[in-house]
RNA sequence: GUGAGUAUAGCUCAGUUGGCAGAGCACCAGGUUGUGGCCCUGGGGGUCGUGGGUUCAAGUCCCACUACUCACCCCA
C-alpha cells in the first residue's frame, strides 16, 4: 500500500521542527493581538471559485473536488483566506473586538509534486479585516519577517508591488496587451496563450526574449488610480520608517484573483525553483465579493515544508529514564507512573524481553539520562540499580527509597 | 498537463566488455554468563520497480508500463 503521490508522513524525527515552527507562529502572532481560528478543511466549491477566482489555475486545475452523497459539490480546501473570510461573514466578526486572525493547517491542490510543492501541503495564515491604513499593510510585512527571524531564517529578500484595483487594473492590462500584441510572434507559446488568459503573467516568463520584451512593456505605476498609488507609496514610507528592507518588483504577480493595491512575498534562493516562502497582500474587495459588508482586508500565508527545509535541526532523543526491566514489568510500571507523577520526568519502560547489554544500548540510543534495571537480583533484594548513562555511575537504592530519591535530584 | 533524469538490502549507493548480487550505515547476536558509547567477530535480511523481448546466460542490452525526483506551468 503506497501513500498519494504528493502526500507525505511527517514522522517523529522531523516532529520537533514542526512544534518549534507552530511554537514561534502562536508566539509571534499572540504578541500583536492576532487569534487563532479554525476552519473547515472542506468548504462549498463556490466558496472557492467565487474568493480564489473562476479563472485562476488554482480554480480551474488544482482543487480536489468531488460530489458528497447529498450531490453537493465541496472541495478540499486550496488556500486559507476564503474560508476565513466566510467565517468572519458567517459568525458577524466585524463586532468582534479583535479582528486580526491566524490559522495553521493543511491545504490541497492537485499539482505535479516537486521540490517545496505538495499536494497536501500546511500554511500559516494570518488576516486582518476592517482596516484600510497602510500602517496594517507594514504591520503584516514585519510580523512575517520577524516570526521568519526568530525561526533563525537568512537571506531572504522581501519583494513587493501594486497591483492596483478593479478600477484601474484592467487599463492596465488592456494596455499591456496591445503593447504585446505587437509583438505576439515573438513571443513563446506560453506567452502566446497569456496573452489572452492573463498578460501580467508575460512579465514574468523567464524566456529571454520574452524577458526583453517585457522590460519595455508599461508600466503598472503608470496606471493606478490616485487611491491605489497614495495606499502603495504609504506603505513604503511605513516599512521604510520601521526598518523593514524590501525591493520593488514590478513584475510581482500574484495567482489569486482577490488581491488588490500592495502585495508582497518573501522569497529564499534555497529552495531550488519554489523560493516563495510566504506571500500576501491586500483583498479589500473580498469580504463584500463573498456576501458581506464592504470591508478591508489584508493577509499572509506562509508554506511550512518550505520554511522548515530552511530550518537548521539538532533533533535530541529526550527520555529521563530508561526502565530496564527483565521480570516483573508491572512493578517497573508503577515505578515509572509514581516518577511522571511527582516529578514530570519522562520514562520509557521496556516490556520486551532482552538481554541487559540490548537495553543498555538502547537506553544509550535514546539519550535517556537514567536507565533504572530492576532483574532478578534487585527484586530479591527489594531494590533498583539507577544508572547515570552520562556520567556512568551507579547506585542501588531501595526500592521504598527511589521515588523520593529521584524527585530531589531535580529540585 | 509537458520535458528530463532515476529505480539494486531498512537507509545511502557500488556493480567493468552480459558470466554465482556487493559495500558502508542501521538492525540482531557474540567477544564481556547482568551494564551503553570505542573496538573486534559473526548473523539476518534482495521477486535487482513491473511486464515482455534478445541471448547458452540479463542487475547490465532492447521495448512497454509504473513510481519517484527535478524542472516547466503555477504557487506557500
Amino acid at each position: 500500500m503506497d501513500i498519494l503521490r504528493g502526500f507525505k508522513d511527517i514522522l517523529p524525527q522531523e516532529i520537533k521542527r514542526w512544534q518549534k515552527l507552530e511554537e514561534t507562529a502562536r508566539e509571534t502572532l499572540k504578541l500583536f493581538g492576532y487569534k487563532e481560528m479554525r476552519t473547515p478543511l472542506l468548504e462549498k466549491t463556490s466558496l472557492f471559485s467565487r474568493g480564489v477566482g473562476e479563472a485562476t489555475d488554482i480554480v480551474e486545475k488544482e482543487m480536489y473536488t468531488f460530489l458528497d452523497k447529498g450531490g453537493e459539490s465541496v472541495t478540499l480546501r486550496p488556500e486559507g483566506t476564503a474560508g476565513v473570510v466566510r467565517a468572519y461573514i458567517n459568525n458577524h466578526l466585524e463586532n468582534s473586538p479583535f479582528r486580526k486572525f491566524y490559522y495553521i493547517g493543511p491545504m490541497f491542490r492537485y499539482e505535479r509534486p516537486q521540490k517545496g510543492r505538495l499536494r497536501q501541503f500546511h500554511q500559516i495564515g494570518v488576516e486582518a479585516f476592517g482596516i484600510q491604513d497602510s500602517a496594517l499593510d507594514a504591520e503584516i510585512v514585519y510580523i512575517d519577517k520577524i516570526m521568519l527571524d526568530k525561526l533563525g531564517l537568512t537571506d531572504l529578500r522581501i519583494e513587493i508591488n501594486n497591483i492596483g484595483c478593479p478600477d484601474c487594473r484592467p487599463k492596465y492590462l488592456k494596455s499591456l496587451k496591445s503593447y504585446f500584441e505587437k509583438y505576439k510572434e515573438k513571443l513563446c507559446d506560453d506567452c502566446k496563450k497569456r496573452l489572452n488568459r492573463n498578460p501580467l503573467r508575460i512579465l514574468d516568463c523567464k524566456n529571454k526574449t520574452c524577458k526583453s520584451i517585457a522590460s519595455n512593456a508599461p508600466k503598472i505605476h503608470e496606471f493606478v488610480c490616485d487611491g491605489c498609488k497614495t495606499h502603495y507609496e504609504a506603505v513604503k514610507k511605513n516599512l521604510i520608517k520601521i526598518g523593514i528592507k524590501f525591493e520593488e518588483n514590478p513584475h510581482l504577480v500574484r495567482g489569486l484573483d482577490y488581491y488588490t493595491k500592495f502585495v508582497f512575498e518573501i522569497i529564499t534562493d534555497k529552495l531550488g525553483a519554489q523560493g516563495t516562502v510566504s506571500a500576501g497582500g491586500r483583498y479589500d474587495n473580498l469580504v463584500e465579493q463573498l456576501g458581506g459588508k464592504p470591508t478591508p482586508g489584508i493577509g499572509f500565508a506562509s508554506g511550512c515544508e518550505r520554511l522548515i527545509e530552511l530550518m537548521n535541526y539538532n533533533e535530541e532523543q529526550d527520555i529521563d529514564y530508561y526502565f530496564a526491566c527483565m521480570e516483573d514489568y508491572t512493578t517497573c510500571l508503577k515505578l515509572a507512573k509514581e516518577l511522571t507523577d511527582k516529578s514530570n520526568k519522562s520514562v520509557y519502560v521496556e516490556y520486551e524481553s532482552r538481554s541487559l547489554k540490548s537495553m543498555m544500548k538502547k537506553a544509550n540510543k535514546m539519550n535517556a539520562n537514567f536507565a533504572v534495571i530492576y532483574g532478578e537480583n534487585e527484586r530479591k533484594n527489594g531494590i533498583v540499580i539507577v544508572k547515570d548513562m552520562k556520567k556512568s555511575t551507579q547506585e542501588e537504592i531501595k526500592i521504598e527509597k527511589f521515588l523520593e530519591n529521584e524527585v530531589k535530584r531535580w529540585q
